[in-house]
DNA sequence: CCATCACTTGACAATCATTCTCAAGTAGGC
DNA sequence: GCCTACTTGAGAATGATTGTCAAGTGATGG
């Protein structure tokens, strides 16, 4: 057992080409896309990334912190570059603009909740849906 | 053209005994299932009714606001039946155990902040999930 | 009681997003 | 340059959900 193997924690990650793509390719847009826009998006750009690379990067992304993950009404997940902060989404439901915003009081008031009930550990998902004054 | 057509409207329901299982199901258990296993569930009750039966059956239940629908967070829908009123879900992240929740605190907070971003037809989606006092 | 017709159902095919498989490729340390 | 672990890509596989369409069945008018 070498000094370079301790008994747990993630590989390294590499910087490859495909992974900078996905990034950079992130960081060219605003609004939620499906990971089959991003991946056609890569193409657009030359930059030819297999599909499921693309699903495989937008996870880790997530998981990281890196991206904002949400599901759209049937389902399809949607991803977006995002600040580090805890924080919600105000999405437009026509065009997908999107608007970050932050709720102490939210967040104050299901940590309020959920301890009335006696619940631990809590998370929670809040997206908000609208018109955007554009689209109107 | 008769009296009894017409322009438009949604079409009668009939309530055939598909639909009655499924509603009776419905009222059998209180924390969130998926179709499948509903389908399953009357299959254990001795009523056959068909898949496809049984998730139209429950995207009326939906649509109508008779059930809730969410998702899991593998994009997984599932249904559990709810009172008429606006309310969120409080629900544990180990058993599925369930509380209804209200929050008027921010149903207030949504409205606002969309109000302050020009966003009109506001709507939201809203879940807490946790660990519940049995499962801790 | 019976014909009619719109609404339903079920078996199965079809979709479609997402994940799996696994052989071939590649970044970096030595 | 060589070795090894981490990556990738192409295509198969999975699995939930929806579409198709012929056969079934309530409700209604006669």
């Amino acid at each position: 057992m070498t000094s370079t193997d301790p008994g747990g924690g993630a590989p390294v990650l590499r910087p490859t080409r495909q992974r900078i793509a996905v990034a950079e390719t992130m960081a060219s847009f605003d609004d939620f896309r499906s990971a089959q826009e991003i991946h056609d998006l890569l193409g657009k750009r030359g930059e030819q990334v297999g599909l499921a690379t693309v699903y495989r990067t937008l996870q880790r992304m997530a998981d990281a912190g890196e991206v904002d993950m949400l599901r759209t009404e049937d389902g399809e997940a949607i991803y977006r570059r995002c600040s580090d902060t805890h924080h919600h989404h105000l999405v437009c439901r026509d065009c997908g603009a999107t608007v970050e915003v932050e709720g102490p009081t939210v967040e104050r008031w299901t940590r309020a909740i959920a301890a009335e009930h006696g619940y631990s550990d809590v998370s929670h998902t809040l997206e908000i849906f609208g018109t955007c004054p554009r689209c109107r």
